[in-house]
DNA sequence: TTCGGTACTTACCTTCAGGTAAGGGTGGAG
DNA sequence: CTCCACCCTTACCTGAAGGTAAGTACCGAA
């Protein structure tokens, strides 16, 4: 996808919208960027668990070049680059909130039968709940 | 994807509503069965261009499985089968008409622009302008 | 008897997204 | 003088998503 046979005829808008979020970690770029507003590569690295350096810059240069993100370059003695969403991504976000609360609402219910079918033993903890939403 | 890792702990419901509907035909499904109610397998096939049996077969199996769609079958002289969307399926296209609104409006604006980029020929033919919804 | 249409299944192969690991240029800390 | 942190870049490799093609079981039409 990255910069090449990309941005073909698409089908329908959702075709359309898919290939710009198509990506392991471009969900949660938007995710971390919209929760905090700006945020710098190694924090964006930090914020998310088993990225790889290679991917989280793939990412946001495919970002930036699609017109979501905005870069930041402050040419100081540590260079500092800071990212945050262009009114384009903001709006991409707005428009993913739904299947957010749909995402939300499977999980509830994932859960639900899951406790229904496993048969919890009477011990169990809760783990990490992962609704960071 | 395919009923193997899938399913991890989601960091956000953004996440989990993407890893039902990643997958290069779904979206586009989804589209089909929520234009069309319902939809016979080759109609199916027959209505997504360039798709093939068995990422069909495969691609609705898995969507049947997350509670997506509906298979009915007949048990006929030819076989029938029958797909349809189930309320889970139907509320999650729903959710997604957001995201293809935002696309749509993100294909014009690309048109736009490269209509002002790639200097447009006079007798440039329209050819699939592709936005179906 | 072969062909075509129904809805698949199976085996094999290609492609590419994603992961791993190392390097690079800068300056400050030890 | 070495190490570290910053923000990448580059080369290489793996695994899985997806494509190709053939086979299955049934029946009607030609």
């Amino acid at each position: 996808m990255a910069a090449g046979a990309r941005r073909g005829p698409y089908i329908c808008g959702i075709d359309a919208g898919m290939d710009v979020v198509t990506g392991k970690w471009k969900s949660l770029i938007l995710w971390e960027l919209t929760n905090y507003g700006t945020r710098r590569f190694g924090e964006l690295r930090r914020g998310l668990p088993g990225v790889s350096e290679k991917m989280l810059v793939q990412h946001l240069r495919e970002m930036e070049e699609d017109g979501l993100v905005h870069r930041e370059i402050y040419r100081e003695v540590p260079p500092r680059v800071e990212y945050s969403l262009t009114p384009d991504g903001a709006s991409l976000n707005e428009a993913l909130s739904a299947l957010g609360t749909w995402g939300q609402q499977r999980v509830k219910r994932l859960a639900a039968e899951g406790a229904l079918v496993e048969a919890p033993p009477p011990g169990l903890r809760t783990g990490g709940a992962g609704g960071a939403a």
